[in-house]
DNA sequence: TTTTTTTACGAAAACGATTGCGGGGACACC
DNA sequence: GGTGTCCCCGCAATCGTTTTCGTAAAAAAA
């Protein structure tokens, strides 16, 4: 099966004329008397000409889209970011082409070499939980591609970036569950190769120490693959629970991690949170539904792809080299819910 | 900024060959002397030749590229058939462009357009609540673009279809509610323009009968935007519980519908199943530790969204004109939970 | 009338890759 | 030595568009 569309060539029989007049009548060029570009006009309208983009692309050397590239995107924070990055993009009229990583450091790598060589003109990317080497990107970013970094960063490339605040994240839920009385507060985290989860490690630690608490690494648990694989939250859960002092508490620093860690209590019929009190990163419009309703660490997500493509699309579009990168940090929200009230007990 | 890659011509400079050739021992020509080969595909392995897509897509046609039009990826049952999809389609080797309709007419027809004219070589799409007319589609679907229409889809354009078994899985729902006892059964729907509505209804009020029931049309609710806009659901909810008798279960037909209907009743604190009873459509991971858990109709999203693809593929590859289509019906399951057990009131 | 300027268009070369065809060179055979 | 056969490789056209440059004809200035 083949699409045939109409052409310039097909025009310029039609109408006598040169495929040059009619490109530069199309595209409005003073060169052309106005009869002839009404013509023109008025014979491409008529057969709802529409100029080839992947000629145009290889011609102009860009394609006017850009490549984005997330672990996943049956995740609330991560469809609510693209919902922003493709609000941007639609209205300057830039395609985006979405692929996920799965966490996987080799699909990282493909995703991205094939983006970039179906010629994206820019790249917006929240690295994988598996990644700790940046190369791949680095190379591409080196050869001239504009790359924006969200979430999941990484410094070894001189680039924009943008995150939430999930220092402060971090902080302000780790002493809410201070404040609720908690002793034992345990923290269930993705890969430690990953920008948030330093982050946020050092929020939580801080908050324990301004309190006077000390740190017990072994209520520390990280999940190598982001809780991508359920059986990895489960055993850190499992962990967790057989300490000798189990935690009061659990701070769990993913989308994904506190729901599979709220359902896996769940079905160890362990009541939150009066044994043991929750509190979840997670952007989920559902988190106030969940049994008990979930306190979270919400991030302005809408609002990070957004600014995220602006500032790609500067990139993009600047005429000369930017030296000059931003990194810049959205603000967290700390929404209180059942999860964590320990006063209901 | 610019992205330069190495191209064939490069290669042939270097190498002091001909374009031609360099194109030829690429791909193995046997008019290539080994040798020559050879010193080639050394070369581009080192220099990291990579083929320009664009420029391929120019010569051959077709850009090994497959568009998805879903009205909203933030939502379990897409983001999962899309997952389908790109599992498939990245497997042969083809890239998947993924827009949302958000249940909008008009940007279903621009993303439509948009995904055409940037060569796309097949569209995977389920249609927009607002869609009442496919002329758009089948103008595309005219000229020569393999479409395959999933979920949300319509007999006007003949081509191949894959949906759930919508009526039985509606069936199913309501006569399980009925077994609970639920004399006055409600049920919120989508636009009622769409494809799965019909069928969903269909299969809501034939339970309905079968089981000596009567229907009661002020207990069926249509929403338009299928749940985008949180009021309209409200609002539908809210004629519901003032009918002079109360219904005491309600059925609802979508992923947004659910959550947002178990919010509304959550905030009204009328307590469910005791008071209303719920069963709902959704394909989200979370379900079970939704308070209550709730009981829901699962559609099989993962394979359709695959099944599709490989219909598409087969559209798109093949070498004769398709003429004899295909109507996929995949089995739905009932998933049952605490929010439908009346037992336990 | 001659020269200059302006207007309006066409020819052709790109962009990067593919492909049919033609031809030069080496070799063997009669 | 002439002819035929392979084997390798290059030329040139092609996909649809953009853009530079050249140039006719018409208009304006000399």
């Amino acid at each position: 099966m083949k699409f045939e569309a109409i052409t310039i060539k097909d025009i310029a029989r039609a109408l006598h004329l040169s495929v040059s007049t009619v490109s530069k009548a199309l595209r409005g060029s003073h060169e052309i008397g106005e009869e002839t570009k009404q013509a023109v006009l008025k014979y491409a309208q008529e057969h709802n000409y529409k100029p080839n983009p992947i000629a145009q692309s290889l011609k102009k050397g860009h394609s006017r889209s850009i490549g984005v590239i997330v672990c996943n995107i049956d995740n609330n924070f991560f469809s609510q970011v693209i919902n922003g990055i493709e609000s941007i993009a639609q209205s300057k009229d830039y395609n985006v082409i979405i692929t996920q990583s799965r966490e996987s450091y080799e699909k990282e790598i493909s995703n991205s070499e094939h983006l970039s060589s179906r010629s994206v003109d820019g790249l917006i990317i929240s690295l994988s939980a598996e990644t700790k080497n940046v190369d791949h990107l680095k190379r591409l970013h080196e050869k001239g591609l504009p790359i924006v970094f969200f979430d999941r960063v990484t410094d070894e490339i001189p680039t924009h970036r943008i995150i939430a605040n999930n220092y402060k994240g971090a902080y302000e839920a780790t002493r809410h569950l201070i404040e609720q009385g908690c002793r034992k507060i345990a923290h269930i985290t993705s890969s430690d190769s990953l920008s948030i989860t330093a982050e946020r490690l050092e929020g939580y630690k801080q908050a324990l120490l301004d309190a006077g608490h000390s740190i017990d690494e072994r209520y520390i648990k990280f999940c190598l693959h982001g809780g991508m694989i359920r059986e990895e939250t489960y055993q850190a859960l499992a962990e967790l629970l057989q300490l000798p002092e189990r935690p009061d508490a659990i701070f769990t620093a993913s989308d994904r991690l506190s729901t599979t860690t709220l359902s896996q209590l769940h079905t160890m019929r362990i009541p939150i949170p009066c044994e043991i009190a929750l509190v979840g990163f997670t952007n989920s419009i559902s988190a106030d539904i969940f049994n008990p309703s979930l306190t979270s660490v919400v991030q302005p997500a809408l609002e990070m792809g957004q600014q995220a493509t602006e500032m790609l699309l500067s990139l993009i579009e600047s005429r000369r080299p930017v030296t000059q990168f931003e990194k810049r940090i959205l603000e967290t929200h700390l929404q209180i819910r059942d999860s964590s009230q320990k006063r209901s007990c």
